[in-house]
DNA sequence: TCCTTGTCTTGACTAGTTCAAAACAACGGG
DNA sequence: CCCGTTGTTTTGAACTAGTCAAGACAAGGA
């Protein structure tokens, strides 16, 4: 396993790390983390990394091309392993869950604005608000405060 | 004309202040404005306005339906008098230059996705990424540092 | 004009992120 | 297999956008 990580940053043109592999393995197992939650999670493997470098390590990846930033209006930035796809996301406006939504249109930009105003568009960035299955159950039963299970985008279970 | 702002403040239930109209007005000339860019135009009308205080007539604005917060990835956040018509936005990756794009299908959300993940969705939020047709001049001719004119989302000219 | 209540002001504070300089380690060459 | 170069990590501080709280103030109905 860990194989295919050293390939991978490798074959970005960067040097192997431990924080690196650390933090791609982190990544792999939460597909939508934000940089805290890498933080805590790749401590597990490499107990005195620091914020700073993490933030160095996906600066890195998101550079190379192995890592995307994406960054939900109001939320931390989350970042995703799943890259050159183009697909989009669900969000939803209570819990800050994340998902994946394939694009029907597998090349960028997947739609063209109607009236460009004469920029040259190279994506289109699509997001979806709406509610989890989770958030949906709760909010129906008798309107629970929506704080109850905080999990929010980037947290890791 | 600051007649017309007065019964707008009013309908939305909102008392008629001078901050809320120095606010109101400064939005309408620039109708992509980011808090700074308020606080220093709305200055002109009011010298001793404070962040705070425009960052409270712009919740109040926005909790009301008076204004819409849009929040394109890595700049902050920016206000906009056109509400409820569900268009969409272009920004320019080079100055931040922000235009709007209408939508062809006027309801929210004007798309779905095709595997909407147990999520009920009530809106697509859509993000044009490109060049302004100013960034692509100056990135033709001798490939100039893009810094030079920065206008950014919100600055006001 | 007075009173109530919403708004503004002032000031401190936080989260998320970035910057800079020095210590360190990956990995290609000898 | 060790060494030196150069990219990475570490450490620590700083910065920006935005939030919170409490008292002063003013809008607008009585």
């Amino acid at each position: 396993m860990e194989t295919t990580w050293t390939h991978r940053i490798r074959a970005a043109g960067l040097r192997v790390t431990r924080p690196r592999l650390a933090v791609l393995e982190v990544l792999a197992a939460h597909p939508h983390a934000d940089a805290d939650a890498l933080v805590t999670g790749a401590r597990i493997q490499h107990p005195t990394l620091s914020p700073q470098t993490v933030y160095g390590v996906l600066e890195a990846f998101v550079a190379t091309g192995l890592a995307r930033r994406i960054e939900p209006a109001g939320a931390p930035a989350l970042f995703e392993l799943r890259v050159g796809d183009n697909h989009h996301h669900l969000v939803c406006r209570s819990c800050g869950l994340v998902a994946d939504v394939d694009c029907v249109v597998h090349a960028a930009p997947c739609l063209n604005p109607a009236d460009p105003a004469g920029f040259v568009v190279d994506e289109a960035e699509v997001v979806f608000w709406g509610l989890c299955r989770a958030c949906q159950q709760e909010q129906q039963p008798q309107s629970v405060q929506i704080d109850e299970h905080d999990i929010r985008g980037g947290a890791i279970a």
